[in-house]
DNA sequence: ACTGGGTAAACAG
DNA sequence: CTGTTTACCCAGT
């Protein structure tokens, strides 16, 4: 896992409270909004470093940009040491997706040459710590078909949306 | 050894 | 042209 102390917080958005956790290298976990409201002491506010709470500033930034279909001006550092060679890679490729637009399982998979490897590609993506600015939900199926989404296919879809990206049915 | 956010080819409606 | 089945691929756990 990540090492050091980690820094939970929490990220007030219009689209519901995101839960942001913070190490001692940058952003390294977003979740949804969902179930477990935070313990306030758990915020960083009380105890944390200026530097953190500049993290968390530029990552609500980021974040309402994203939920907007914007581009965001700027992103916190991102912490992706927790995960392996390979879904760095497969993280990156899919951060470099523009807005609007998509790519499929497959086509990342060649991207970080493995162009087989198109079921590990979405198993990386299932494992992405930083959804929505990690835009793992610009990764589609071959065919412009849905695919899934751990996070929930509504977020998934409603981000889509947000973006102007038109879908084609699906039937899993 | 098994799983899964996949895929393409081969058939069936 | 869509829906199902089948066989393969591959990193993570």
């Amino acid at each position: 896992m990540i090492r050091g102390r980690l820094h939970p917080a929490v990220i007030r958005t219009s689209a519901g409270d995101f839960r942001a956790v913070f190490s001692s290298r940058g952003l390294a976990q977003l979740q949804f909004p969902s179930s477990p409201p935070p313990a306030p002491d758990d915020d960083i506010e009380q105890s944390a470093s200026a530097q953190i709470a500049a993290w968390k500033r530029l990552t609500q930034e980021a974040l309402e940009s994203s939920l907007n279909g914007r581009v965001p001006a700027h992103l916190p550092p991102l912490d992706l040491s927790q995960g392996t060679e390979f879904q760095q890679a497969v993280w990156l490729a899919m951060a470099a997706i523009p807005v609007g637009h998509t790519k499929s399982y497959g086509e990342i998979a060649q991207t970080i040459g493995r162009p087989k490897a198109n079921r590990a590609v979405g198993q990386a993506c299932g494992a992405n710590p930083i959804p929505v600015l990690i835009p793992c939900h610009r990764v589609l199926a071959a065919n412009r078909k849905i695919g899934g989404f751990s996070a929930g296919l509504d977020w998934k879809h409603r981000l889509l949306a947000r973006e102007g990206v038109e879908l084609r049915a699906q039937a899993v």
